[in-house]
DNA sequence: CGTTGTTTTGACACTAGTCAATGGGTGTGG
DNA sequence: CCACACCCATTGACTAGTGTCAAAACAACG
């Protein structure tokens, strides 16, 4: 949207605490500023890389939100996870160096570039970034696993509230309200991240409208009452232990 | 099993090529071998260690295999994955450092620890390893992704299907026999780690033994028809492009 | 040899998927 | 500025796949 050139700065970034450089020193920083390259925003469903793609750069969510998934065979898409600002995108395809999952743009967003081999090189000269980094993938496997057990053994109504709590914790961490946020993704989206189909989506949002728990305007959702929420997930606390995607 | 300690090498390890080891030098894995800890083998179902505890060490499977899980507030558990010889246990934890799951042994099984300290100061030295590390990292993140794909949107035959290949390819990559196996895990286990209750494992299996694709004498598996139960999950061969827990 | 835990099988209920029709928004072009 | 088309979301009807409950068979253990 910016038409000049945003001038790259983590420094004065607000989102630097959630980000890469959360841990290191201001010349660190500083240093680690030097390799970011600047992309020109994306647009709604536009790529911002695809499966089996040679990975050269990781990305984070500088503004706006992504969406990772994968198409199977018969070209039915599975939703794996949500990025918002400050997050770091195509840590899967450090193993084998070609992206894993496809990401795509759910609204006009924009990112921060972090070329892969000036990032190693930098991690092998500041062991904080190397540090932050295996903690950043460490806490992406524990967000994995907290989506497995959502994914593994609770109703369509659990798995509901539990997404929208998720998001109000992470907005909130964002410095956004955490009782009143808009959706940037399709039913369908939630749909099959939680593995229910769009119409479940629909309806679980109904039913939650009529207890009088939240109230749905197209894509902006407000919480009225969080404790209610929260007691329809509460034999499963698990899955809110951390702040997730 | 073996009362007098036996002794540690990474060198003479069959596993080192699917373990931390992969991709270092001679002298570097010896100097690998030196900080590694020898600890009594575990008895089936003894912890090797719980949710919430603080990590000091990361753990290799060096025989037998253990199952990951966390238990909600309801005692009902979730299986995350099974660990079979020559995988990394602990990864989870390096974000706070304390275990976000507990693992205990599926049979009497034995594991090397490496002192996360010593570990730590190790990768700075040996940019190998703390390559090998990450790379082992990001390869569960895309191992979850797959279990998360399994989970959402598939039914119990081709969840059963895809858990058996599963288990056969990694025997395979361990120099086992793909077509005979035993499991050594409960119904349970598998149950609540495919999102479906014990009994609809026992029916499925039954199911394909009455298709005399497989053959079960207890916890024995015989794969008799490899191509019959690739079929099985032909338009989703997404969970299978990647031998994972 | 009895106790305990695991596995299998059956009967039934119920959640959620599928198919289909309708409604509402947004955007494009005349 | 309005009309049309397209996409997204909602709602209903019906159905299939699984979960739950219960009982029994079986193996493993002391």
């Amino acid at each position: 949207m910016t038409p000049n050139p945003p001038k790259t700065s983590c420094l004065s970034c607000k989102l630097s605490d959630l980000c890469l450089p959360y841990g290191l020193q201001i010349n660190e920083v500083e240093t680690l500023e030097i390799i970011i390259k600047i992309k020109r925003p994306l647009q709604i469903d536009e790529l911002l890389y695809s499966k089996d793609e040679l990975c050269k750069s990781l990305y984070a969510v500088k503004s706006g939100s992504f969406r990772s998934f994968i198409m199977n065979s018969e070209g039915i898409e599975q939703t794996l996870g949500f990025y918002l600002p400050g997050e770091l995108m195509g840590l899967d395809a450090l193993f084998e160096g070609r992206f894993s999952s496809s990401v795509d743009a759910l609204e006009t967003s924009s990112v921060c570039e972090l070329p892969l081999t000036r990032l190693n090189e930098l991690c092998t000269e500041i062991p904080n970034l190397q540090y932050q980094l295996t903690r950043i993938l460490s806490k992406e496997i524990s967000a994995n696993h907290e989506q497995m057990i959502l994914l593994g053994q609770n109703s369509a109504k659990i798995k509901m509230a539990t997404f929208l709590l998720m998001l109000s914790k992470r907005y909130s961490a964002l410095g956004y309200s955490s009782n009143a946020f808009n959706l940037s993704m399709r039913r369908q989206d939630i749909g099959n991240y939680l593995g229910v189909s769009h119409e479940t989506i629909s309806r679980q949002l109904s039913v939650l409208i009529k207890e009088n728990i939240i109230t749905v305007n197209h894509r902006a959702i407000k919480i009225l009452d969080l404790d209610l929420l929260k007691a329809i997930i509460e034999p499963c606390q698990t899955a809110l232990s951390n702040d997730t995607h």
